[in-house]
DNA sequence: GTTTAACCGATTGTCGACAATATTAGGGAT
DNA sequence: ATCCCTAATATTGTCGACAATCGGTTAAAC
Protein backbone atom coordinates (compact mmCIF):
# COMPACT_ATOMS: atom_id res chain seq x y z
CA UNK A 1 0.00 0.00 0.00
CA UNK A 2 2.31 2.53 0.96
CA UNK A 3 6.01 0.26 -0.37
CA UNK A 4 5.36 2.15 -3.66
CA UNK A 5 7.34 0.79 -6.53
CA UNK A 6 9.74 3.64 -7.14
CA UNK A 7 10.41 3.47 -3.11
CA UNK A 8 13.85 1.59 -2.88
CA UNK A 9 12.56 -0.20 -0.15
CA UNK A 10 15.61 0.39 2.62
CA UNK A 11 16.54 -2.07 4.36
CA UNK A 12 16.27 -1.62 8.53
CA UNK A 13 20.35 -1.70 8.93
CA UNK A 14 21.76 -2.27 12.43
CA UNK A 15 22.88 1.01 12.85
CA UNK A 16 19.49 2.48 13.36
CA UNK A 17 19.00 1.90 17.24
CA UNK A 18 15.23 2.76 17.11
CA UNK A 19 14.50 6.01 19.29
CA UNK A 20 11.38 4.98 19.86
CA UNK A 21 11.67 1.53 21.57
CA UNK A 22 7.52 0.37 21.65
CA UNK A 23 6.09 -0.19 19.12
CA UNK A 24 3.33 2.07 19.10
CA UNK A 25 3.90 4.29 15.80
CA UNK A 26 3.48 8.00 15.72
CA UNK A 27 2.74 10.60 13.31
CA UNK A 28 4.57 10.10 10.04
CA UNK A 29 6.69 7.53 11.39
CA UNK A 30 7.49 5.64 8.65
CA UNK A 31 8.77 8.29 6.43
CA UNK A 32 10.82 9.57 9.57
CA UNK A 33 12.35 6.13 9.87
CA UNK A 34 13.00 6.02 6.29
CA UNK A 35 14.28 9.36 6.00
CA UNK A 36 16.28 8.65 9.24
CA UNK A 37 18.07 5.67 8.00
CA UNK A 38 19.19 7.04 4.68
CA UNK A 39 21.02 10.10 6.32
CA UNK A 40 22.16 7.69 8.99
CA UNK A 41 23.33 5.02 6.50
CA UNK A 42 24.92 7.79 4.51
CA UNK A 43 23.52 7.70 1.34
CA UNK A 44 22.79 11.59 1.85
CA UNK A 45 25.87 13.73 1.93
CA UNK A 46 26.31 16.23 5.04
CA UNK A 47 24.99 19.69 3.96
CA UNK A 48 22.81 18.03 0.67
CA UNK A 49 19.76 19.63 0.39
CA UNK A 50 16.48 17.80 0.94
CA UNK A 51 13.84 19.07 -1.11
CA UNK A 52 10.75 17.86 -0.44
CA UNK A 53 9.25 17.07 -3.59
CA UNK A 54 12.05 14.87 -4.21
CA UNK A 55 12.30 12.81 -0.65
CA UNK A 56 8.30 12.54 -1.55
CA UNK A 57 8.71 10.82 -4.82
CA UNK A 58 11.61 8.92 -3.12
CA UNK A 59 9.98 6.98 -0.43
CA UNK A 60 6.37 7.15 -1.97
CA UNK A 61 4.79 9.64 0.88
CA UNK A 62 2.84 12.65 0.63
CA UNK A 63 5.00 15.81 1.46
CA UNK A 64 2.93 16.29 4.15
CA UNK A 65 4.70 13.01 5.68
CA UNK A 66 8.38 14.48 4.44
CA UNK A 67 7.49 17.74 6.09
CA UNK A 68 6.32 16.27 9.53
CA UNK A 69 9.51 13.90 9.23
CA UNK A 70 11.82 16.72 8.54
CA UNK A 71 10.52 18.70 11.65
CA UNK A 72 11.27 15.40 13.69
CA UNK A 73 15.02 14.87 12.32
CA UNK A 74 15.79 18.87 12.50
CA UNK A 75 14.63 18.75 16.68
CA UNK A 76 16.43 15.40 16.62
CA UNK A 77 19.52 17.23 15.10
CA UNK A 78 20.08 15.13 12.41
CA UNK A 79 18.76 18.00 9.65
CA UNK A 80 19.39 21.36 9.59
CA UNK A 81 16.05 23.12 8.65
CA UNK A 82 16.04 26.87 7.76
CA UNK A 83 12.88 28.62 7.32
CA UNK A 84 11.92 29.42 3.59
CA UNK A 85 15.32 27.69 2.76
CA UNK A 86 14.67 24.25 3.10
CA UNK A 87 16.53 21.16 4.56
CA UNK A 88 19.71 19.96 4.36
CA UNK A 89 21.81 17.28 6.36
CA UNK A 90 23.30 18.87 9.05
CA UNK A 91 27.00 19.02 9.43
CA UNK A 92 28.28 17.88 12.66
CA UNK A 93 31.47 19.78 13.36
CA UNK A 94 35.12 18.41 14.92
CA UNK A 95 34.09 20.40 17.74
CA UNK A 96 30.65 19.01 18.27
CA UNK A 97 31.81 15.48 17.40
CA UNK A 98 33.78 15.77 20.32
CA UNK A 99 31.59 16.75 22.56
CA UNK A 100 29.25 14.25 21.56
CA UNK A 101 31.26 11.63 22.18
CA UNK A 102 32.38 13.31 25.78
CA UNK A 103 28.68 13.01 26.87
CA UNK A 104 28.35 9.71 25.38
CA UNK A 105 30.97 8.42 27.48
CA UNK A 106 29.63 9.49 30.63
CA UNK A 107 26.65 7.90 29.80
CA UNK A 108 27.23 4.83 28.93
CA UNK A 109 29.68 4.64 32.16
CA UNK A 110 26.78 5.28 34.20
CA UNK A 111 24.60 2.88 32.12
CA UNK A 112 26.93 0.30 32.33
CA UNK A 113 27.04 0.72 36.25
CA UNK A 114 23.23 -0.25 36.31
CA UNK A 115 24.03 -3.07 33.62
CA UNK A 116 26.55 -4.08 36.15
CA UNK A 117 23.85 -4.73 38.88
CA UNK A 118 21.03 -6.22 36.76
CA UNK A 119 23.09 -8.25 34.56
CA UNK A 120 21.63 -12.17 34.21
CA UNK A 121 23.72 -15.09 32.62
CA UNK A 122 21.71 -15.35 30.25
CA UNK A 123 22.64 -11.93 29.04
CA UNK A 124 26.49 -12.92 29.63
CA UNK A 125 25.54 -15.73 27.25
CA UNK A 126 24.66 -13.16 24.51
CA UNK A 127 27.61 -10.68 25.48
CA UNK A 128 30.17 -13.19 25.13
CA UNK A 129 28.44 -14.55 21.88
CA UNK A 130 28.10 -11.12 20.08
CA UNK A 131 32.23 -10.77 20.97
CA UNK A 132 32.34 -14.22 19.81
CA UNK A 133 31.41 -12.80 16.75
CA UNK A 134 32.98 -9.61 16.61
CA UNK A 135 36.42 -11.62 16.80
CA UNK A 136 35.31 -13.66 13.59
CA UNK A 137 34.65 -10.52 11.83
CA UNK A 138 37.90 -9.62 13.11
CA UNK A 139 39.63 -12.56 11.78
CA UNK A 140 37.43 -12.55 8.30
CA UNK A 141 39.00 -8.97 7.80
CA UNK A 142 35.40 -7.71 7.64
CA UNK A 143 36.11 -4.25 9.69
CA UNK A 144 32.55 -2.98 8.59
CA UNK A 145 31.11 -5.78 9.78
CA UNK A 146 33.22 -5.78 13.18
CA UNK A 147 31.42 -1.78 13.54
CA UNK A 148 28.32 -2.99 13.34
CA UNK A 149 28.51 -5.66 16.15
CA UNK A 150 30.27 -3.54 18.03
CA UNK A 151 26.93 -1.17 18.01
CA UNK A 152 24.79 -3.94 18.42
CA UNK A 153 27.05 -5.00 21.65
CA UNK A 154 26.78 -1.56 23.75
CA UNK A 155 23.17 -1.20 22.41
CA UNK A 156 22.84 -5.27 24.29
CA UNK A 157 24.68 -3.29 27.77
CA UNK A 158 22.17 -0.39 27.27
CA UNK A 159 18.97 -3.01 27.04
CA UNK A 160 20.52 -4.65 30.38
CA UNK A 161 20.84 -1.43 32.26
CA UNK A 162 17.08 -0.93 31.95
CA UNK A 163 17.66 2.99 31.70
CA UNK A 164 15.08 4.42 28.92
CA UNK A 165 15.91 8.01 29.24
CA UNK A 166 19.84 7.26 28.80
CA UNK A 167 19.29 4.92 26.00
CA UNK A 168 17.49 7.34 24.15
CA UNK A 169 19.66 9.87 24.51
CA UNK A 170 22.57 7.51 23.88
CA UNK A 171 20.76 6.46 20.27
CA UNK A 172 20.34 10.26 19.46
CA UNK A 173 23.68 11.20 20.23
CA UNK A 174 25.04 8.11 18.02
CA UNK A 175 23.24 8.92 15.34
CA UNK A 176 24.73 12.07 14.76
CA UNK A 177 28.31 10.93 15.36
CA UNK A 178 27.68 8.16 13.22
CA UNK A 179 29.83 9.69 10.36
CA UNK A 180 32.90 10.23 12.31
CA UNK A 181 32.64 6.32 13.57
CA UNK A 182 33.34 4.96 10.48
CA UNK A 183 36.54 7.19 9.95
CA UNK A 184 37.88 5.22 12.78
CA UNK A 185 37.73 1.98 11.65
CA UNK A 186 40.26 2.86 9.81
CA UNK A 187 43.33 3.29 12.54
CA UNK A 188 45.85 0.43 12.15
CA UNK A 189 45.66 -2.06 15.06
CA UNK A 190 42.54 -0.30 16.66
CA UNK A 191 39.94 -3.06 16.06
CA UNK A 192 42.43 -6.18 17.53
CA UNK A 193 42.53 -3.60 20.60
CA UNK A 194 39.24 -2.45 20.77
CA UNK A 195 38.08 -6.34 20.49
CA UNK A 196 40.37 -7.21 24.21
CA UNK A 197 38.63 -4.15 25.46
CA UNK A 198 35.08 -5.59 24.86
CA UNK A 199 36.64 -8.85 26.31
CA UNK A 200 37.37 -7.32 29.61
CA UNK A 201 33.84 -5.16 29.41
CA UNK A 202 32.32 -8.87 29.73
CA UNK A 203 34.55 -10.24 32.22
CA UNK A 204 33.94 -7.07 34.93
CA UNK A 205 30.21 -7.08 33.91
CA UNK A 206 30.51 -10.86 34.78
CA UNK A 207 31.86 -10.02 38.02
CA UNK A 208 28.78 -7.94 38.50
CA UNK A 209 30.88 -4.76 40.18
CA UNK A 210 30.03 -1.61 38.95
CA UNK A 211 33.53 -0.10 39.68
CA UNK A 212 35.11 -2.18 37.74
CA UNK A 213 32.47 -2.40 34.60
CA UNK A 214 32.80 1.17 34.85
CA UNK A 215 36.42 1.23 34.52
CA UNK A 216 36.58 -1.42 32.34
CA UNK A 217 34.14 0.91 30.25
CA UNK A 218 36.03 3.94 31.06
CA UNK A 219 39.24 2.49 29.62
CA UNK A 220 37.76 1.24 26.40
CA UNK A 221 35.87 4.82 25.62
CA UNK A 222 38.97 6.89 26.51
CA UNK A 223 40.35 4.90 23.66
CA UNK A 224 37.81 5.84 21.19
CA UNK A 225 37.66 9.33 22.38
CA UNK A 226 42.07 9.14 21.29
CA UNK A 227 40.79 6.90 18.61
CA UNK A 228 38.42 10.22 16.90
CA UNK A 229 41.03 12.40 17.78
CA UNK A 230 43.42 10.47 15.95
CA UNK A 231 40.72 10.50 12.77
CA UNK A 232 40.04 14.21 13.21
CA UNK A 233 43.78 15.10 12.81
CA UNK A 234 44.22 12.88 9.69
CA UNK A 235 41.06 13.95 7.76
CA UNK A 236 42.50 17.82 8.93
CA UNK A 237 45.61 17.42 6.70
CA UNK A 238 43.83 15.29 3.95
CA UNK A 239 40.39 16.39 3.64
CA UNK A 240 38.25 14.38 1.56
CA UNK A 241 36.15 16.93 0.02
CA UNK A 242 37.39 20.05 0.01
CA UNK A 243 35.77 23.46 0.45
CA UNK A 244 34.96 24.92 -3.11
CA UNK B 1 1.49 39.49 10.27
CA UNK B 2 1.09 36.36 12.06
CA UNK B 3 0.70 37.88 15.58
CA UNK B 4 -3.48 37.67 15.41
CA UNK B 5 -5.63 39.95 17.71
CA UNK B 6 -6.74 36.85 19.29
CA UNK B 7 -3.58 35.09 20.99
CA UNK B 8 -3.23 35.59 23.99
CA UNK B 9 0.34 36.94 23.76
CA UNK B 10 2.24 34.40 25.70
CA UNK B 11 5.31 36.06 28.04
CA UNK B 12 8.09 34.46 27.75
CA UNK B 13 9.11 33.13 31.30
CA UNK B 14 12.25 32.05 32.58
CA UNK B 15 11.42 28.43 33.11
CA UNK B 16 12.22 27.97 28.98
CA UNK B 17 15.76 27.58 28.70
CA UNK B 18 15.31 28.16 24.60
CA UNK B 19 16.40 24.81 23.19
CA UNK B 20 17.87 26.70 19.95
CA UNK B 21 20.34 29.08 21.22
CA UNK B 22 21.19 30.55 18.32
CA UNK B 23 18.41 33.16 16.56
CA UNK B 24 17.65 31.39 13.69
CA UNK B 25 14.39 30.68 14.07
CA UNK B 26 13.17 27.17 12.19
CA UNK B 27 9.61 25.46 10.89
CA UNK B 28 6.75 26.49 13.03
CA UNK B 29 9.33 28.00 15.91
CA UNK B 30 6.69 30.19 17.14
CA UNK B 31 4.27 27.88 17.94
CA UNK B 32 6.07 25.48 18.98
CA UNK B 33 7.79 28.06 21.90
CA UNK B 34 4.03 29.18 23.03
CA UNK B 35 2.95 25.41 22.87
CA UNK B 36 6.29 24.49 24.76
CA UNK B 37 5.82 27.27 27.31
CA UNK B 38 1.84 27.03 28.27
CA UNK B 39 3.02 22.85 29.10
CA UNK B 40 6.05 23.60 30.96
CA UNK B 41 4.30 26.42 32.83
CA UNK B 42 1.68 23.97 33.44
CA UNK B 43 -0.75 25.57 32.14
CA UNK B 44 -1.79 22.22 30.45
CA UNK B 45 -1.88 19.22 33.28
CA UNK B 46 -0.51 15.82 32.31
CA UNK B 47 -2.81 13.49 30.35
CA UNK B 48 -4.52 16.43 28.89
CA UNK B 49 -5.82 16.31 25.49
CA UNK B 50 -4.34 18.73 23.22
CA UNK B 51 -6.87 19.34 20.54
CA UNK B 52 -5.27 20.80 17.11
CA UNK B 53 -7.87 22.85 16.72
CA UNK B 54 -8.37 24.51 19.71
CA UNK B 55 -4.43 25.27 19.95
CA UNK B 56 -4.73 26.96 16.78
CA UNK B 57 -7.05 29.47 17.96
CA UNK B 58 -5.85 29.58 21.29
CA UNK B 59 -2.44 30.82 19.65
CA UNK B 60 -3.71 32.30 16.67
CA UNK B 61 -1.87 29.92 14.36
CA UNK B 62 -2.89 27.71 11.76
CA UNK B 63 -3.72 23.96 12.44
CA UNK B 64 -0.14 23.29 9.91
CA UNK B 65 2.24 25.74 12.47
CA UNK B 66 -0.17 23.51 15.52
CA UNK B 67 0.82 20.10 13.88
CA UNK B 68 4.44 20.86 13.49
CA UNK B 69 5.02 21.98 17.28
CA UNK B 70 3.03 19.18 17.63
CA UNK B 71 5.55 16.67 16.46
CA UNK B 72 8.99 18.72 17.81
CA UNK B 73 7.22 17.83 21.36
CA UNK B 74 6.59 14.62 20.33
CA UNK B 75 10.41 14.10 19.92
CA UNK B 76 11.42 16.35 22.46
CA UNK B 77 9.56 13.90 25.31
CA UNK B 78 7.04 16.93 26.38
CA UNK B 79 3.88 15.66 24.24
CA UNK B 80 2.87 12.24 23.65
CA UNK B 81 1.47 11.43 20.12
CA UNK B 82 -0.72 8.74 18.86
CA UNK B 83 -2.03 7.74 15.38
CA UNK B 84 -5.56 9.37 14.93
CA UNK B 85 -5.39 9.68 18.63
CA UNK B 86 -4.32 13.09 18.81
CA UNK B 87 -1.74 14.44 21.24
CA UNK B 88 -1.52 14.67 25.04
CA UNK B 89 0.92 16.17 27.73
CA UNK B 90 3.38 13.38 28.30
CA UNK B 91 3.12 12.31 32.07
CA UNK B 92 6.51 11.48 33.00
CA UNK B 93 6.53 9.14 36.04
CA UNK B 94 8.06 8.39 38.83
CA UNK B 95 10.72 6.21 37.62
CA UNK B 96 11.41 8.12 34.49
CA UNK B 97 11.63 12.03 37.23
CA UNK B 98 14.48 9.67 39.01
CA UNK B 99 16.24 8.62 35.13
CA UNK B 100 16.21 11.93 34.62
CA UNK B 101 17.99 13.27 37.45
CA UNK B 102 20.38 10.88 37.35
CA UNK B 103 21.67 12.08 34.01
CA UNK B 104 21.07 15.23 34.61
CA UNK B 105 23.64 15.02 38.13
CA UNK B 106 26.52 13.43 35.30
CA UNK B 107 25.86 15.89 32.94
CA UNK B 108 26.08 19.11 35.02
CA UNK B 109 29.14 17.16 36.88
CA UNK B 110 30.72 17.09 33.21
CA UNK B 111 29.80 20.95 32.20
CA UNK B 112 31.10 22.14 35.54
CA UNK B 113 34.71 21.07 35.10
CA UNK B 114 34.69 22.46 31.50
CA UNK B 115 33.29 25.59 33.55
CA UNK B 116 35.77 25.46 35.88
CA UNK B 117 38.48 25.68 32.97
CA UNK B 118 36.92 28.66 31.66
CA UNK B 119 35.51 31.15 33.97
CA UNK B 120 36.41 34.58 33.62
CA UNK B 121 36.49 37.62 36.78
CA UNK B 122 32.72 38.78 35.14
CA UNK B 123 31.31 35.56 34.91
CA UNK B 124 32.00 34.88 38.92
CA UNK B 125 30.66 38.10 39.53
CA UNK B 126 27.28 37.28 37.84
CA UNK B 127 27.12 34.28 39.70
CA UNK B 128 27.85 36.07 42.65
CA UNK B 129 24.68 38.35 42.04
CA UNK B 130 22.61 35.53 41.11
CA UNK B 131 23.24 33.81 44.48
CA UNK B 132 22.94 37.37 46.24
CA UNK B 133 19.34 37.85 44.56
CA UNK B 134 18.50 34.19 45.68
CA UNK B 135 19.58 35.10 49.17
CA UNK B 136 17.02 37.82 49.05
CA UNK B 137 14.05 35.80 47.77
CA UNK B 138 14.61 33.75 50.51
CA UNK B 139 14.79 36.30 52.83
CA UNK B 140 11.59 37.53 51.39
CA UNK B 141 9.55 34.24 51.54
CA UNK B 142 9.49 33.79 47.71
CA UNK B 143 9.99 30.50 47.32
CA UNK B 144 8.88 30.32 43.41
CA UNK B 145 11.18 33.13 43.02
CA UNK B 146 13.78 31.20 44.26
CA UNK B 147 13.38 28.31 42.14
CA UNK B 148 13.75 30.70 38.77
CA UNK B 149 16.72 32.04 40.29
CA UNK B 150 18.00 28.52 40.74
CA UNK B 151 17.15 27.49 36.87
CA UNK B 152 18.85 30.88 35.90
CA UNK B 153 22.44 30.31 38.20
CA UNK B 154 22.60 26.86 36.34
CA UNK B 155 22.02 28.07 32.81
CA UNK B 156 24.48 30.38 34.15
CA UNK B 157 27.53 27.43 34.49
CA UNK B 158 25.71 25.99 31.11
CA UNK B 159 26.89 29.29 29.26
CA UNK B 160 30.33 29.30 30.60
CA UNK B 161 31.07 25.90 29.75
CA UNK B 162 30.32 26.66 26.52
CA UNK B 163 28.94 23.06 25.82
CA UNK B 164 26.38 23.10 23.73
CA UNK B 165 25.42 19.77 23.35
CA UNK B 166 25.40 19.20 27.04
CA UNK B 167 23.27 22.33 27.32
CA UNK B 168 20.86 21.29 24.52
CA UNK B 169 20.31 18.08 26.65
CA UNK B 170 20.28 19.79 29.83
CA UNK B 171 17.46 22.23 28.71
CA UNK B 172 15.60 19.21 27.23
CA UNK B 173 15.61 16.97 30.55
CA UNK B 174 15.11 20.37 32.65
CA UNK B 175 11.83 20.48 31.06
CA UNK B 176 10.55 17.13 30.89
CA UNK B 177 10.87 16.71 34.73
CA UNK B 178 9.50 20.37 35.89
CA UNK B 179 6.55 19.00 37.33
CA UNK B 180 8.87 17.54 39.86
CA UNK B 181 10.84 20.31 40.24
CA UNK B 182 7.87 22.46 41.99
CA UNK B 183 7.19 20.15 44.72
CA UNK B 184 10.91 20.08 46.06
CA UNK B 185 10.62 23.48 46.87
CA UNK B 186 8.21 22.25 49.15
CA UNK B 187 10.66 20.58 51.80
CA UNK B 188 11.39 22.47 54.62
CA UNK B 189 14.43 23.82 55.20
CA UNK B 190 15.80 22.62 51.58
CA UNK B 191 15.99 26.26 49.95
CA UNK B 192 18.50 27.20 53.09
CA UNK B 193 20.98 24.21 52.25
CA UNK B 194 20.03 24.69 48.40
CA UNK B 195 21.53 28.17 49.12
CA UNK B 196 24.78 27.24 51.27
CA UNK B 197 25.11 24.74 48.22
CA UNK B 198 24.82 27.37 45.66
CA UNK B 199 27.49 29.19 47.84
CA UNK B 200 29.88 26.60 47.82
CA UNK B 201 29.82 25.87 44.15
CA UNK B 202 30.75 29.77 43.33
CA UNK B 203 33.72 29.44 45.35
CA UNK B 204 35.29 26.23 44.17
CA UNK B 205 34.76 27.79 40.60
CA UNK B 206 36.41 31.00 41.97
CA UNK B 207 39.47 28.45 42.54
CA UNK B 208 39.27 26.85 38.75
CA UNK B 209 39.50 23.94 40.10
CA UNK B 210 37.30 21.26 37.98
CA UNK B 211 37.63 18.48 40.27
CA UNK B 212 36.46 21.06 43.48
CA UNK B 213 34.13 22.15 41.34
CA UNK B 214 32.59 19.06 40.38
CA UNK B 215 32.97 17.92 44.28
CA UNK B 216 30.79 21.03 45.00
CA UNK B 217 28.22 20.47 42.25
CA UNK B 218 28.02 16.85 43.33
CA UNK B 219 27.29 17.68 46.83
CA UNK B 220 24.26 19.61 45.50
CA UNK B 221 23.04 17.65 43.33
CA UNK B 222 22.89 14.53 45.59
CA UNK B 223 20.77 16.99 48.07
CA UNK B 224 18.43 17.37 45.01
CA UNK B 225 17.89 13.73 44.07
CA UNK B 226 17.28 13.14 47.86
CA UNK B 227 14.66 15.84 48.01
CA UNK B 228 13.04 14.77 44.58
CA UNK B 229 12.86 11.24 46.39
CA UNK B 230 11.46 12.59 49.17
CA UNK B 231 9.22 15.12 46.88
CA UNK B 232 7.89 11.48 45.01
CA UNK B 233 7.61 9.65 48.76
CA UNK B 234 5.38 12.37 49.97
CA UNK B 235 3.33 12.28 46.71
CA UNK B 236 2.36 8.63 47.21
CA UNK B 237 0.96 8.88 49.93
CA UNK B 238 -1.17 12.54 49.23
CA UNK B 239 -1.69 11.99 45.98
CA UNK B 240 -2.74 15.37 44.49
CA UNK B 241 -5.13 13.83 42.17
CA UNK B 242 -6.72 10.69 42.92
CA UNK B 243 -6.99 8.04 39.69
CA UNK B 244 -10.69 8.17 38.95
C1' DG C 1 -30.79 -5.83 32.49
C1' DT C 2 -26.99 -6.70 29.68
C1' DT C 3 -24.76 -7.10 25.43
C1' DT C 4 -24.13 -6.08 20.74
C1' DA C 5 -24.63 -3.35 16.67
C1' DA C 6 -25.23 0.67 14.04
C1' DC C 7 -24.88 5.61 14.03
C1' DC C 8 -23.18 10.39 14.78
C1' DG C 9 -20.32 14.10 16.18
C1' DA C 10 -15.64 15.28 16.87
C1' DT C 11 -11.00 15.00 15.54
C1' DT C 12 -7.12 13.70 12.93
C1' DG C 13 -4.91 12.56 8.29
C1' DT C 14 -4.16 13.73 3.46
C1' DC C 15 -4.44 15.97 -0.69
C1' DG C 16 -4.39 19.76 -4.04
C1' DA C 17 -4.06 24.52 -5.03
C1' DC C 18 -2.10 28.72 -4.53
C1' DA C 19 0.68 32.47 -2.22
C1' DA C 20 5.22 33.85 -0.49
C1' DT C 21 9.91 33.45 -0.78
C1' DA C 22 14.35 32.06 -2.38
C1' DT C 23 17.43 30.69 -6.19
C1' DT C 24 18.92 30.74 -10.64
C1' DA C 25 19.37 32.62 -15.32
C1' DG C 26 19.66 36.23 -18.51
C1' DG C 27 20.70 40.80 -20.20
C1' DG C 28 22.50 45.26 -20.22
C1' DA C 29 25.88 48.83 -18.35
C1' DT C 30 30.40 49.90 -17.17
C1' DA D 1 35.01 40.31 -18.49
C1' DT D 2 32.58 41.76 -14.23
C1' DC D 3 28.90 43.55 -11.83
C1' DC D 4 24.19 44.64 -10.97
C1' DC D 5 19.46 44.66 -11.93
C1' DT D 6 15.35 42.16 -13.63
C1' DA D 7 12.74 38.18 -14.96
C1' DA D 8 11.90 33.28 -14.73
C1' DT D 9 11.98 29.17 -12.19
C1' DA D 10 12.11 26.30 -8.24
C1' DT D 11 10.86 25.52 -3.61
C1' DT D 12 8.71 26.25 0.63
C1' DG D 13 4.62 27.97 3.45
C1' DT D 14 -0.34 28.14 4.21
C1' DC D 15 -4.97 27.44 3.60
C1' DG D 16 -9.34 25.01 2.76
C1' DA D 17 -11.75 20.92 1.73
C1' DC D 18 -12.65 16.37 2.32
C1' DA D 19 -11.63 11.43 3.61
C1' DA D 20 -10.53 8.26 7.43
C1' DT D 21 -10.80 7.16 12.03
C1' DC D 22 -12.11 7.34 16.83
C1' DG D 23 -15.17 7.78 21.05
C1' DG D 24 -19.32 7.85 22.71
C1' DT D 25 -24.48 7.33 22.26
C1' DT D 26 -28.55 5.49 21.03
C1' DA D 27 -31.18 1.70 19.57
C1' DA D 28 -32.12 -3.05 18.98
C1' DA D 29 -31.75 -7.94 20.30
C1' DC D 30 -31.51 -11.49 23.51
Amino acid sequence: MKASASAPAVRRSTVNPAPKPDGAAERGADAYLQLRNEIVSGRFHPNERLVEADLARLLGAGRNAIRAALVRLDQEGLVALEPNRGARVRLVSDREALEIEEVRVILEQMIIRHAARRVTAADLRDLRRSVDQMRERLSEGNPLGYSELNAEFHQRIWTIADHGTASRLLANLKSQSIRFQYRTILRPGRTEQSLREHEAIVEALASRSPDESEAAMRQHLSQVVQTLQWAIDVQRHQPIWLPR
